[in-house]
Formats: C-alpha cells, sequence, structure tokens
RNA sequence: GGCCCCUUCGUCUAUCGGCUAGGACACUAGGUUCUCAUCCUAGUAAGAGCGGUUCGAUUCCGCUAGGGGUCACCA
C-alpha cells in the first residue's frame, strides 16, 4: 500500500442502545485491518433516526469498546481532520447531496404520505405481490414538483434506481455480486424531517472521510446496489466491500437475537468474560490463522488478517467454546493480574485480604470471573452440611470418631499451614487404615458443605484453624 | 414468496484437482490425583443429494434440497 491509498476503515454504531457482541466483532475487523496497513480506524456515530436515539447510548458505546481494549484514531470524543463524527452534525451535507440527485434527475421529490405508502404496501402483500415502491412520485413534472414544495407539502427525496440497469460490484469475502435494477427500490435518502437515510449517509460520509475499505455485516449485502448507484452517481470510486458472516444463535439456528439471551457487548464482560477471550473468539470465528493457532494475540491476529479469508457462511456463536478461550486465559493471568480483573465480581462481603490467599485456589478452576463467588462462599459464609452425605461411605459411627480424632489432633497444630495440617491428617488416616477418599471426602464435607472445591490442605489451611474447628466440632 | 448469499465432523475450521480428509471446542475412555479443576494419552465423528467437466473430484460447473440475509421516511 502507498501513501495515497492509506487504507481507512471505520465502524459506525447507531446511539440506540447497548453495542452488539456482533458490531464488536466487526469493529475488531475493520480495526486489525486498519492496524495491519498502518491505515486508520474511524469511529462515526450513525445517529440519523431520531425517534430510536437512546439517551446517554453513545457514551456507553464508546466505554464498552474501550472495556474491550479498543481503540480509534478519529471519532466523535476525539475529532479529526473529517470532523465531525457524528452524522446529525452533517445534515446539511446530506441535503445538498440529496438535491444535486434530484438535479440531475438522479433521484426525485416523493409526496406520498405514509398512509398512501402503507395502504398500497398492504395491497401488494395481500396479492402477494412484493412490496415496493410504485413509482407514484416518479414522473412528477418539475412545476408539479415546485408547486408542492411551495406549498410546504412534506417530502422525502428517493433514489430513482434505474430499473433496466445491472448493478455489479465486487466484495473480497464472494466475489462479484450481481443484482438486476429490477429489484432495487426507489430507495428514501432524505426523510421529511430532513435527515438522511442511512442509505445515504453512509456513502456521502464514507467519501468524505475517505474511507478505503468497508467491512460490515452480510446483512448489508442487499442494500449494497443501492450504495453502488449513489456513488456512480456522485461520480464517486466506491470503497472495497467485504461483507463478513453474522453470528447464529449458538444451536446455529437464526441470526443471534436478543429473545434468545443476551447480545450486547457489555453484557459479555459483566459476566465474567475476558475482553482479551472474546476479541480471540471474535478473531477465529470464520477466520483462521495460517498454522491454525487457536490462541492469539491482537497483534499476532493484526499480522496475519486478510478479510479475504474469512469463510463467507454465518457461524454459530458457540458459547461453549468461548467459555474454554475464557479459562485459558484466566489460568495464564498473573496473580496480581487476576485480582485486578475479580475486583468487580467480589462479593462486598468477601474479606480482600482472604481474596488474595484465595486466587491461588480458584484460579484454574475458573471459567468466568463471575464463578469466583460460587467457588469460595463458603470460605467466609457459613455453610449447611448434608448430614446423610457425610455418612454415604460410612457408619454414622465411624464418622463420629474421625471427626472427633481429626479435631483433637488438628488442634494440637502450633503452626497452622498446608504442610502441618497434611502431615496430621495423613498420619490419622495410615495409622486408623482408614479408607483414604471416605476420610478426606468427609472433610472436606464437613468444612466446607461441598464435594468440589480445592485441595484439602490448603483449603484447610486458608479456611484457618478456628473456622475449622468450629465447623468440624459442629458436627 | 421475490431477490441475494452460503453448504467439510454436533460447533468453528484446514484442504486452494491426487485424501489413509488434518486441527480446535465439545463428547467418550484411560492416566495423574483426596474431590473438582488443570495437565497428559487415546477414541467416536464430516465434504447435503443428483448430474456433468476431468485420467482423477471435497476441491471446477449446473440443477435440486437445506440454511442464512433482505425486502421501512430502522440502522
Amino acid at each position: 500500500m502507498n501513501k495515497s491509498s492509506t487504507v481507512r476503515t471505520r465502524m459506525a454504531p447507531s446511539p440506540t442502545g447497548e453495542i452488539h457482541v456482533g458490531s464488536m466483532a466487526m469493529l475488531l475487523k475493520n480495526y486489525a485491518y486498519a492496524k495491519k496497513y498502518s491505515g486508520k480506524f474511524i469511529l462515526r456515530i450513525e445517529d440519523t433516526d431520531q425517534t430510536r436515539e437512546v439517551p446517554g447510548a453513545v457514551s456507553r458505546i464508546l466505554k464498552t469498546i474501550k472495556a474491550y481494549g479498543l481503540t480509534w484514531d478519529e471519532g466523535p470524543d476525539i475529532g479529526g481532520p473529517y470532523a465531525p463524527y457524528i452524522q446529525s452534525k452533517r445534515l446539511s451535507l446530506y441535503r445538498e447531496r440529496a438535491e444535486q440527485l434530484v438535479a440531475q434527475d438522479k433521484a426525485f421529490y416523493c409526496f406520498c404520505t405514509r398512509e398512501q405508502l402503507e395502504k398500497v404496501r398492504a395491497e401488494q402483500i395481500a396479492n402477494k405481490q412484493q412490496p415496493k415502491y410504485v413509482g407514484t412520485c416518479r414522473q412528477l413534472s418539475s412545476q408539479e414538483v415546485a408547486n408542492r414544495l411551495a406549498d410546504k407539502h412534506p417530502a422525502v427525496i428517493r433514489l430513482k434506481v434505474p430499473k433496466e440497469e445491472v448493478i455489479t460490484f465486487r466484495d473480497l469475502i464472494r466475489g462479484t455480486i450481481t443484482v438486476s435494477g429490477a429489484d432495487v427500490d426507489d430507495q428514501v435518502l432524505l426523510k421529511t424531517d430532513g435527515f438522511p437515510t442511512y442509505h445515504l449517509a453512509v456513502v456521502v460520509d464514507d467519501h468524505a472521510m475517505q474511507i478505503s475499505h468497508i467491512l460490515r455485516g452480510e446483512e448489508w449485502i442487499s442494500s449494497t446496489p443501492k450504495h453502488v448507484l449513489l456513488y456512480n452517481a456522485f461520480g464517486w470510486r466506491p470503497p472495497v466491500f467485504a461483507h463478513i458472516p453474522i453470528f447464529l444463535n449458538p444451536n446455529g439456528k437464526g441470526k443471534m437475537s436478543k429473545r434468545k439471551g443476551e447480545v450486547s457487548a457489555q453484557s459479555f464482560l459483566d459476566q465474567g468474560f475476558l475482553p482479551e477471550s472474546l476479541l480471540n473468539f471474535f478473531m477465529i470465528l470464520g477466520w483462521s490463522h495460517p498454522e491454525q493457532k487457536e490462541v492469539l494475540t491482537l497483534t499476532e491476529y493484526i499480522e496475519h488478517f486478510d478479510p479475504a479469508d474469512i469463510s463467507p457462511n454465518s457461524v454459530a456463536f458457540d458459547i461453549v467454546k468461548l467459555r474454554w478461550l475464557n479459562g485459558v486465559y484466566i489460568r495464564a493471568l498473573s496473580t496480581t493480574e487476576l485480582l485486578e480483573r475479580l475486583k468487580p465480581f467480589i462479593p462486598p462481603d468477601c474479606p480482600l485480604e482472604l481474596v488474595k490467599k484465595l486466587l491461588p485456589l480458584v484460579q484454574e478452576r475458573l471459567v468466568t470471573l463471575s464463578d469466583f463467588e460460587q467457588y469460595t462462599d463458603f470460605f467466609y459464609r457459613p455453610i449447611s452440611v448434608d448430614q446423610t452425605r457425610l455418612c454415604k461411605k460410612a457408619t454414622p459411627e465411624l464418622v463420629k470418631e474421625q471427626l472427633k480424632i481429626t479435631t483433637s489432633s488438628l488442634t494440637a497444630i502450633a503452626t497452622w499451614d498446608e504442610q502441618a495440617i497434611e502431615t496430621v491428617v495423613r498420619n490419622l488416616q495410615e495409622q486408623h487404615n482408614w479408607n483414604k477418599s471416605q476420610y478426606f471426602m468427609l472433610l472436606r464435607l464437613a468444612v466446607s458443605g461441598q464435594t468440589a472445591t480445592p485441595p484439602l490442605f490448603s483449603m484447610i489451611e486458608v479456611l484457618g484453624k478456628k473456622r475449622t474447628l468450629e465447623r468440624l466440632s459442629l458436627l
């Protein structure tokens, strides 16, 4: 790549709520591609639908992206050479371009009311026809248009799609895609409220901001012909398109949707997934490293990523694999790092001093950060012990004796550490020739109330002498 | 339904005409072990169907089937 063809990619979320995991995955690809070629990654806010705007959404979106560890070179908060990066602040641009199109007879004013359009649509559906604009205002004389505009008739500007034309564009992932103009609707470009629709705004802004590559979800394939028509009408060279497959629900059925579970990028962080494992997961969904490496750093990804290598089919969002990756990342964390990451997930009633001792005990067991509480709460919260379980593998008499002897032996320990505890317990087991697994499990249950815990002796050490003896003697 | 896109193990993928079809997750079995987890070893499991092209098709082409997307003054 030479300097005159600098790679510039962008992600353009709408402030209609939380940013979707799929969008975050898309953002990663745009980010990586720009970085790979020392280009720029731009963040732009597409707030052209006033009715769907959610207050505070912009700042939450920015915050979430940062929480994933990704940044942008130009954007709404930091500006840049093509500012502003918020579409609602660029309105005059869109109107100007739309009017230019009308002047060129590539677009037209449409005065149809929503009611009229609704009615036509309903009829078309009833007659099993394609619901689309029928061209009512396509042939209005310029005099007629001028009169209606002068009368302040609400009007939109629609694209005048050449129905006989065949529209073709290249997609990095799928090759050439061809669509007949007859199948493309006369899309509204400028709404009655003066705001542009997505279709006008993206094209105008992507051109204005010198975007070189558009990596976006495949749900946009069917509207790309409209965009291509606009680029042509303006005499602009279209950017390179790559339509990335979208996420399907974990069962592989249907587009990943809210109805099947949380889908916001933030929610995965809140569930205790590490941003780096999420990013890694996005990397290997639908794409693979040349050596089939699955655990990758961002740097490695940037080095090898090429959108042309992305597999063209949609992918199931396999949470099981995400969980595996998250475990891998958690295990690789240093203790101090783990402590830092864990902070938001530590229950308020868990003493901070205890947490440090707990970390080595649970680190290799954690799948998500939020597992911490369930794996450790018995250390600092009262437990209940299932009596029948206690005597599952031995008679009540034997259990009673084992507990009694163990309690007194442990009481005698001067320096309460894992070593001393292990020596005492192992000696008792050997002296009395008790069944090892029965005896160890009994102690485990007695002090923790759980059957699955960290190793016995280190657990007892961390639990502390006082609490251990209390629990043993209570039974 | 129209249009567009897609089709290798359950899932994500490797293969770019020579395949005994490889890897990862998951699963199963075994090892380590005081339980769980980690770790190690092994195993089950796939190129949708039918036609072409070719000496040879998972790989190229067509049809069928299936899946996905899209058909707003939403993005």
